[in-house]
DNA sequence: GACCAGGCATGAGT
DNA sequence: CACTCATGCCTGGT
């Protein structure tokens, strides 16, 4: 457990821990100072509340960190998305690896703007139209981060049982320029980042994996060019009874 | 018992 | 064409 990433909510703020928000920088200290610009906008003000980043760096590693949203609206979105997400089933929901055909472990699912279409461990996937939580959720990352998405893919892992390997998600399709949005809902789970170069046997360098806790209404962004050089994967544990949803916002080129 | 790292030995993508 | 490498499970260590 030594090597988690301090997450303490009660770690200090300071001066670096600033966010670029879509119009301007807000400070992170409470008791902000409000601008006229926000005033005006009911619907930005609402997201604009100085959100405390955590900015967690190591080579060729870049993630930012917060809570996005509050435990009870966070509780209100997850019941939302657990009556309102589809997930795939049949071929959809299976995988080859090794040459090998399984089942996935967890559930997924693929939403996005009209006649999107997102391809990844040899799957082509076509995007659901968004329903009412996915696209107020996409709205509130954008709102938080300038960044918008046109897809996103939904993973339900409902104990600690379900999991995903390690595996980068650096599909020539994705728009270089967007970081990954991650939104995690439910129960909290261990996030393990570890570096290429530092796999397996003959492994040509010593880094230390990076290990996150994802709170519930949490978001934890992956910029460039974090997705070239680690690996990320959400291991077993056995101890974890409860259900998690996570939703990566993407953005998609267009004519791929 | 939980967790982790390595092996897999086929096949798709570049 | 000759590669690289895998979003999975299993096994044997700690």
């Amino acid at each position: 457990m030594e090597n988690f990433v301090n997450q303490s909510p009660s770690k200090r703020l300071c001066i670096s821990d600033v966010l670029t928000s879509p119009r301007k920088k807000i400070k992170v200290e409470y008791g902000e100072e409000m601008t006229e610009e926000e005033d005006e906008d009911a619907v930005l003000a609402e997201f604009s509340h100085p959100v405390p980043w955590q900015k967690i760096e190591a080579e060729g590693l870049d993630l930012d960190y917060a809570l996005l949203f509050s435990k009870e609206e966070a509780d209100h979105l997850f019941k939302k998305l657990e009556e309102e997400v589809m997930y795939s089933t049949g071929e959809e929901a299976k995988v080859q690896v090794f040459g090998k055909v399984y089942n996935i472990p967890r559930r997924q699912a693929t939403y996005g703007d009209a006649g999107l279409s997102y391809t990844y461990s040899g799957m082509k996937h076509l995007a659901c139209t968004w329903t009412p939580t996915l696209e107020y959720i996409r709205d509130a990352v954008t709102k938080t981060t300038g960044h918008t998405f046109n897809f996103v893919l939904v993973n339900r892992y409902k104990d600690g049982q379900d999991h995903i390997g390690e595996h980068r998600d650096d599909e020539k399709e994705l728009d270089p320029l967007c970081p990954i949005a991650s939104v995690s809902l439910g129960a909290a789970r261990d996030f393990v980042c570890r570096h290429r170069d530092a796999r397996g046997k003959q492994s040509c360098r010593q880094i230390e994996p990076v290990k996150l806790k994802l709170a519930h209404g949490s978001l934890l962004l992956m910029n460039q060019p974090t997705n070239t050089f680690w690996y990320h994967s959400l291991p077993v544990r056995k101890k974890v009874l409860l259900p998690r949803i996570n939703l990566t916002f993407r953005r998609i080129l267009l004519n791929k």
